[in-house]
RNA sequence: GCCCAGAUAGCUCAGUUGGUAGAGCAGCGGACUGAAAAUCCGCGUGUCGCUGGUUCGAUUCCGGCUCUGGGCA
């Protein structure tokens, strides 16, 4: 049985991934299902580097803006809400193409994780985070230790949060998140994909974030977050916590100036281009578009992609 | 011109009662399976401004010089 075609492209942050994406959608008559865990927000759109309506040149374009601020998405949804509309174009008999920055996200979707318990359970959750404030993440993370030995040794005391996780998981299911993640890691993808990931020199990476952060903030990031505040916008939401918003709220709260504002967000963004980068590494199946080899030509690199889908059969000569 | 205070890691600084030095930030590497733009872990050799002197030994004490602040003229 053939396996259905998935193309795939990821990237650091301002990489130029949204350009090049359009383009060859274009070419091929493709249908974008992005994976971003900001520009799935409303009313979140100059901070998450949104596409513009004019910019998707009639290509529809899934998961963007389907998620009000006060809810929490995740990777669950994200797959869950990802597999609909993958489907959806399929029955349209065009093929997906996935975009975007958050590779947990394309991870969920390419191998089909299966997230078998009922969470998030947020009663359970803040009365860990309770427990870790009062008696320490010594004391949360012994808990974890003693129901989940190969768990706590992987997992640092100081990353409470992924501590709560594994002890949620072992709350609600019964079952140990090491083994089940040791199963969930074999799984092979349903999907015949190309997974392409778009990178460049380090020097040029965070040398395009700083002028995409400057241009942001001449676009009127401040005035958006203001308006998403005004709005309702809880500062501690999960969606709140995206770079852009979670730093210029202290200035718009006059704990520090616009300029340090500005510094934390071109910091943040480039440790966090770093991770992405870091994550990529140990993906098994990458195909690098170095930026580079190609001039930054969106052209050439769309002819690439294109050869690379011909040779696994997603696409036709 | 004179007086005072500085000069130590890319940056901000600590320190060495004389035995060639360490924090934060930056930077770099890594982890990640229902918060992922989240969360967390690891990595610290640098002419201790230059130059003489004292000393077994000077980044540390003394002199001179250069530079940077501040003050007095």
């Amino acid at each position: 049985m053939n396996k259905p075609p998935l193309i795939i492209l990821s990237g650091p942050t301002a990489t130029g991934k949204t350009d090049l994406s359009v383009l060859f959608a274009m070419q091929h008559d493709l249908e974008i299902v992005s994976a971003d865990s900001a520009q799935v927000y409303k009313g979140m759109y100059i901070g998450s580097a949104k596409i513009n309506p004019d910019e998707k040149k009639g290509i529809p374009h899934h998961l963007i803006d389907v998620c009000d601020i006060s809810e929490d998405y995740s990777a669950f949804r994200f797959k869950e809400m990802a597999e609909e509309a993958v489907s959806g174009i399929y029955e349209r008999g065009k093929i997906p193409l996935v975009v975007g920055g958050t590779g947990f996200y394309i991870q969920a979707l390419l191998k089909g994780v299966n997230f078998d318990d009922d969470g998030p359970d947020e009663e359970y959750r803040n009365s860990l985070q309770k427990t870790a404030d009062e008696k320490g993440i010594t004391f949360l993370h012994d808990m974890l230790k003693q129901i989940d030995p190969a768990s706590a040794d992987k997992i640092p005391e100081g990353n409470v949060k992924r501590v709560i996780r594994a002890l949620e998981y072992h709350h609600l299911t019964g079952k140990r998140i090491s083994e089940h993640n040791e199963e969930e890691s074999k799984r092979e993808s349903k999907y015949n994909f190309a997974y392409f990931v778009l990178i460049d020199d380090r020097e040029l990476m965070y040398e395009r974030i700083d002028k995409r952060v400057d241009k942001m903030v001449d676009s009127g990031l401040e005035e958006e977050v203001r308006k998403l505040l005004k709005n309702g916008a809880d500062p501690s939401s999960t969606a709140m916590q995206a770079i852009g918003y979670k730093e210029m709220i202290p200035y718009i709260n006059g704990e520090y100036s616009l300029e340090e504002a500005i510094y934390q967000i071109k910091l943040r963004t480039r440790h966090f281009a770093k991770r992405q980068v870091t994550w990529y590494k140990r993906e098994p199946d990458v195909i690098y578009i170095r930026r580079g080899d190609f001039a930054g030509d969106n052209s050439k690199m769309a002819e690439f992609m294109y050869r690379e889908c011909v040779k696994r059969g997603i696409l036709n000569e």
